[in-house]
DNA sequence: ATGAAAGCGCTAACAG
DNA sequence: CTGTTAGCGCTTTCAT
């Protein structure tokens, strides 16, 4: 391995120089920097930049802490997201899946500090995510898609509420009234506001929220399907059901089509989270579309704005998610006229 | 932030004893171990991977260099069986997305050297991909998913060819004759490969490739459409297709619904690449499933092996993929029946 | 069994 | 404008 001393020694000049050269010190006599430039590049040198890092304390790696990059488009969207700005700011990304296992976050978030590592963005696995390892170390934290109760660090969120509100709302002008909602834990913020943006419009809308027809689930494919299963179930059977995220909506509809039951007139359907291939199901599925890929974006710059030395309060920024209105959730008069 | 300076004063050590304790020397007085421990977890000392990786040249850090992990579960999943091997013997991974840029590629692979990384797993972005870099500086590479002409380094490929031969063959026995091959770019092994795979079934059952239902497109959605819309369009329509990965699929999908045509009693079709949600489909999706969380991990053995010592010739893993039979590919005989 | 000291590759005062 | 030198935090001979 080439290091600068190599340099320095071929080109004849001191390490000091060399190191100027490499960080463009404009102080450099312009013939030597092209003798260093053309050293460097005959020997194929590299600056470490573990060495550099050591010596400058100052990283330009971060750690992009989430839960799994395989769950649907979300996290990978995400990814993309933060790794875009990074590359162009000479970021690059350590990528931790935690599996919202607590364990493997604080391993993650002490691998952070170990690494010296720039920044931090984090989905926190709960709200008992243990952030102070990284405010010690003053490493500075921006919270992506979930926070935690004390405001310790910049968040960026998606609207939640608003967006299962309009999802909700959507259905009940379309003319469903059993509405019936799949939930995420509402130990997390997303399932919690979700699940509040469900009531709001049910409330908004006149009406009191039915308990049985509304169920908590995991936010996994399978728990979805169960908590379908069991509404169809029920005596009451929902006329339409708000189904909380995309893996859960996979499980609800695959209890759906096993009921034999068809979309929308036999239950308007509706999920938070939209996928790629929504539009190539019969019916088309209606979704709250998330920004993902901007959610990641704003972290990156909170990040970066951080690093470029603000220090102000945290800041919480918040996106809009967007309601796709497809064929799941034709309203129901439209369904009837059609009928008669 | 503390270092092992602070520690060492505070147990009234040298710093070499901290640094013994640290590694598990055993050569160290019980006695003295308890208390440096002890010292450690009061002042909340961290050891700095950074100093460490510097000093002992050896980095626990993987590049996991791919080209994007938002194209589908594909290469998340790939993500995954590369992180949880890594995690589990104590490497973490810098997430590299190229987009198949060829500059993109090269700037991470430098990074690569420069962040004087353990071990690379890369997909090259083609044939031309150049690693030099990494070989130079003999950090072990394994080509993930692709491989490059001259074997120069271990790698794990999913077997196309007879990926496609059965995916073929499984329309051929079903009574499909005009099948249609949708793949992507020929200068890719994935492209030619399962193009191989295509000709191979059809002339193995005594047939000839008919170059008016072949076309190549891009690995994209929208190539995968106009490719269908195209060989829609041609005179001799297909009554089946072979579409090589699961953009494309979706694309050719979009083009089959808009042309208004029935799966499979207007045309057949088989997709390279199997997705959660192709038993949401109706009628739901025959596809060629590949083992993506396998094929990370397999890489990720390799490069443990290499990193354990092993040095002998390149190594190619190969992994079968399998054939998942739904509805889109059902025999043309028991639809005629049913019809008759 | 423990400590002193050198040095990994780089940057940044400080001199000159 | 350039060179000398002292570390960044850690590991690892080499003595003792």
């Amino acid at each position: 391995m080439t290091t600068i001393v190599d340099v320095a020694r071929a080109a004849g000049v001191s390490t000091a120089t060399v190191s100027r050269v490499l960080n463009n010190n404009p102080q450099v006599d312009p013939r030597l920097v092209a003798t260093v430039l053309e050293v460097i590049r005959d020997l194929g040198y590299r600056p470490s930049r573990v060495a550099r890092t050591l010596r400058t304390r100052h990283n330009r790696v971060w750690a992009l802490i989430i839960s799994d990059v395989r769950t649907g488009p979300f996290f990978a969207d995400v990814v993309r997201g933060v790794e875009d700005v990074a590359y162009e700011a000479g970021y690059s990304l350590f990528l931790c899946n935690t599996d919202e296992d607590p364990v493997k976050e604080a391993t993650y978030i002490e691998l952070a500090v170990a690494e010296n590592v720039g920044g931090v963005i984090l989905t926190p696995s709960g709200p008992r995510t243990d952030l102070t390892p990284l405010l010690n170390s003053e490493v500075p934290v921006v919270l992506a898609d979930r926070t935690i109760p004390d405001q310790v660090a910049d968040s960026v969120l998606v609207d939640n509420v608003s967006g299962a509100y309009e999802a909700v709302n959507h259905l009940l002008t379309g003319g469903y009234r059993r509405i019936a909602c799949i939930t995420g834990p509402l130990t997390t913020t997303t399932g919690s506001h979700r699940y509040l943006g469900y009531s709001k419009a049910i409330e908004g809308y006149g009406l009191v929220v039915d308990g049985s027809l509304v169920r908590v689930a995991d936010f996994r494919e399978r728990g979805g399907r169960l908590a379908m299963q069991e509404l169809l179930d029920n005596a009451g059977r929902p006329d339409a059901v708000f189904v909380t995220n995309h893996l859960m909506t996979i499980g609800a509809l695959q209890a759906i089509v096993d009921a034999k039951l068809t979309i929308p007139t036999g239950i308007g359907v509706v999920s938070f989270d939209d996928m790629p291939w929504s539009t190539l199901l019969r019916p088309t599925l209606t979704a709250v579309a998330q920004p993902a890929y901007d959610l990641g974006v704003e972290s990156a710059r909170l990040l970066l704005s951080r690093l470029g030395g603000y220090s102000g309060a945290a800041r919480m920024v918040t996106l809009s998610p967007s309601l796709q209105v497809r064929g799941s959730s034709a309203p129901k008069r439209r369904l009837a006229a059609r009928r008669g």
